[in-house]
DNA sequence: CACGGCACCTGCCCGC
DNA sequence: TGCGGGCAGGTGCCGT
């Protein structure tokens, strides 16, 4: 489900909702997502009585800084958090409860399942997989011209798969980079390594302001994404290719056209993209 | 090493 | 109406 701007807005909300809290107990009814530890008693264990003292994020991943831990989660596709009573009914689909002391628990839910948690002793998130190999965000300092020009010299991929490699970049994926490259008006499939200096500096341009045009409207809610308050991010109406095939392009008003690159859907505009 | 393809899951939508 | 295929905002692992 979210990308970047996305998981920005859940965070905000959760910030809200649940610092301060401390974990009575937690339910795991999936055990597959939390991928560390492995041994689903630890993983109770560890977070009995510990309080949420922060979250932060990563890319895509939320990192909840406890007393003596860092949670690592992922949403992927659908993963989503809620506050609620204790009381009240659990919606289908939740997977992990965290319960708080005060009677209010923190759920998980995630239709497809894919989303996960890996649980790491303070301080060691960030030098260890899944945190260890990614790459700058966009508007990060050292997301420069030269770092991007190199990255993209040395592969024979096409833009988009290059684009969406969380290790060149972190924070894009499918609907944010059709968008940056509609805005760079370059070709999704165009090999990295032909792009020109311009061309480059645009992309990186491009991948910062569309990220923070998104973050400030609360991210994109082109099916059923929220934040933790269920509320609808507004930048899927300020969307010019995703989810547009057919539609005149807002450029050129020439039909715009759905194709498969790197394996994922992609939205471009014939004309305008070369 | 770099890369493409597939697996991981469920639900929805479309065409027959 | 029912069924099968394809698709979905992501990433890790596998084989070539």
């Amino acid at each position: 489900m979210p990308e970047l701007p996305e998981v920005e807005a859940v965070r905000k909300s959760l910030v809200e909702l649940v610092v301060g809290k401390t974990i009575k107990d937690v339910f795991v009814g999936w055990p597959k997502i939390i991928k560390k530890p492995l041994e689903i008693e630890q993983f109770q264990d560890a977070l009995q009585g510990q309080t949420i003292l922060d979250i932060n994020r990563r890319g895509k991943f939320l990192i909840f800084v406890l007393d003596d831990y860092a949670l690592v989660s992922h949403l992927r596709m659908e993963g989503n958090y809620s506050v609620r009573s204790h009381d009240d009914p659990e919606e289908k689909h939740t997977h992990i409860v965290f319960k708080f002391v005060d009677g209010t628990e923190l759920r998980y839910r995630d239709v497809r399942k894919f989303g996960t948690m890996h649980l790491f002793t303070k301080g060691m998130e960030h030098t260890e997989l899944p945190l260890a190999k990614l790459g700058p965000e966009p508007f990060a300092a050292e997301f420069t011209q030269n770092y991007l020009k190199e990255k993209l010299m040395k592969t024979e991929r096409m833009i988009k798969a290059v684009l969406l490699d969380q290790t060149i970049v972190t924070g894009l994926g499918n609907i944010y980079v059709d968008e940056v490259l509609f805005r760079s008006s370059i070709h999704p499939e165009r090999i990295a390594k032909t792009l020109s200096d311009e061309e480059v500096a645009l992309l990186r341009e491009q991948a910062a302001a569309t990220l923070e045009e998104s973050i400030q409207a609360g991210g994109s809610s082109v099916n059923t994404y929220m934040n933790s308050r269920g509320e609808s991010g507004t930048y899927q109406e300020r969307l010019l290719v995703y989810g547009k095939k057919g539609e005149g392009c807002k450029k050129c008003g020439i039909p715009l056209q759905k194709i498969k690159v790197a394996g994922r859907g992609t939205h471009f505009c014939p004309e305008c993209q070369k």
